[in-house]
RNA sequence: GGGGAGAUUCCAGAGCGGUCAAAUGGGGCAGACUGUAAAUCUGUUGGCGCAGCCUUCGGAGGUUCGAAUCCUCCUCUCCCCA
């Protein structure tokens, strides 16, 4: 289990790595599909693995938890057997459900009461029982329990959420290190940065996070409606405070610009819902710009999906078929977007690999950034 | 041949004298979405020189201060009985 730099950019602090995990190795800089419920939503797992060139996928602890629990789990041998991907997978550890389902929950310095947005019924999640679920889960990469916070979030409550994240920090650590990995492949877990939008905070978080001497690093509470400036200037803060020897995960990130744009600033890893989400909603992601298959300009466009694009699916339909698919709700209309946004992401992020090994990332990342932001 | 029901804005379908440019669905058009309560949600959907005005509720007349709503005739649909 380690991390290696493999090449560094010069005009940025942006860098090229292979991390072993318990399932193979993963090369970063890297996108991290998103897989909440044990399944990347519309995606098979071959064409995961084979087409978008996915590395490593994430599961949720709270949804998987909720549902189908962890006998079942246990009983499939982990997840990795549950769901037939064989390469590493990250967990997120249910912090996020902290911010994201703010309404069913109450946070006290023990852990976090969730009301089950499927049933009502109330579960606590500790810092304890979430490494638990982890172990049981089986992801090769497991979150620490934090605190997402919102924003705009008052320092107050920045402060004193801190506090707990990293309260929590400490008895993850505890309770991870008591604990074994039960399918036979090594855990490693990432400990969180959080401080919303505080400089001091954040510096001061990204110091007690880089004490752990943890495998990997992760920095949470971004892109939760802050401005981009914001974002970017948060993650130059810490990146400059975390070991540099470790990955640099940035959680939730994000656009391609984003993710660019942390690349440069030293970050490895990324994960988002974006690509698939929007995906199910009409949008794709291309090397191009941004498009809206659902818009009526494309009614009668037989060309192909991406002529740029990497993935089968963007010459094997044409952007007025899948303009139709959407507007006749057929669920392949998503599939196919779904694995079109996937395969670019992952194209994005080992062209970027590719730039920085021959030296000519910050130049590259200057064009593409305008380009990817633009809406065709 | 006899009896009955009905024609409403793209479609279906409310409205049944003023608060109606007209409910609600659907369709159309557009937008949002960043560690997924999301195949979801939001806006908009007669025209214009747009806090107002103009033209709309099958057609033509009429009653009324005022009509999609009441009356007369016409046109056309649908249903039942022979």
């Amino acid at each position: 289990m380690k991390f290696t730099i493999k090449s560094s950019d010069k005009n940025s602090n942006a860098r090229t790595g292979v991390l072993q995990t318990g399932h193979g190795e993963i090369e970063t800089p890297i996108f991290m599909p998103v897989g909440t419920a044990g399944a990347v939503k519309a995606v098979q797992i071959p064409d995961l693995s084979n087409d978008t060139k996915a590395q490593i996928i994430l599961g949720n602890t709270y949804h998987l938890y909720l549902r189908p629990g962890l006998k079942i789990i246990e009983a499939a041998g982990g997840l990795h057997k549950f769901n037939g991907w064989q390469k590493p997978i990250l967990t997120d550890s249910g912090g996020y459900q902290v911010y994201s389902l703010a309404n069913t929950r109450k946070l006290t310095e023990n852990g976090v009461v969730f009301r089950s947005h499927i049933d009502g019924s109330k579960h606590e999640f500790t810092p304890e029982n979430v490494m638990n679920i982890q172990r049981t889960i089986g992801a090769d990469i497991i979150m620490a329990f934090d605190e997402c916070t919102p924003y705009p979030c008052e320092y107050n409550y920045a402060k004193n959420s801190l506090g707990i994240t990293h309260r929590w920090l400490d008895r993850c650590i505890k309770q991870f290190d008591n604990t074994e990995a039960k399918y036979g492949h090594e855990q490693m877990l990432f400990p969180i940065v959080q401080g919303s939008t505080y400089k001091d905070l954040r510096l001061k978080s990204a110091e007690f996070i880089a004490s752990k001497n943890a495998k990997g690093n992760a920095i949470g509470g971004l892109s939760v409606g802050e401005p981009h400036e914001m974002m970017y200037e948060m993650t130059e803060i810490v990146c400059g405070v975390l070991p540099k020897d470790k990955p640099r995960y940035l959680m939730g990130v994000g656009t391609p610009e984003n993710i660019l744009e942390s690349i440069a600033l030293g970050i490895d890893m990324f994960d988002c819902v974006m690509p698939t989400r929007n995906a199910r909603h009409g949008i794709i992601y291309t090397s191009e710009g941004i498009i809206n298959i659902k818009n009526e300009k494309w009614k009668n466009d037989f060309s192909m999906l991406d002529a740029n694009g990497t993935s089968y699916v963007d010459r094997q339909y044409s952007k007025a078929y899948v303009r139709h698919l959407f507007a006749a709700n057929e669920i392949l209309g998503g599939m196919i977007t779904s694995l079109h946004n996937l395969a670019f992401y992952l194209w994005l992020v080992g062209e970027a690999k590719n730039k920085i090994i021959s030296g000519d990332f910050s130049n590259w990342k200057n064009v593409m950034v305008t380009k990817l932001s633009s809406r065709i």
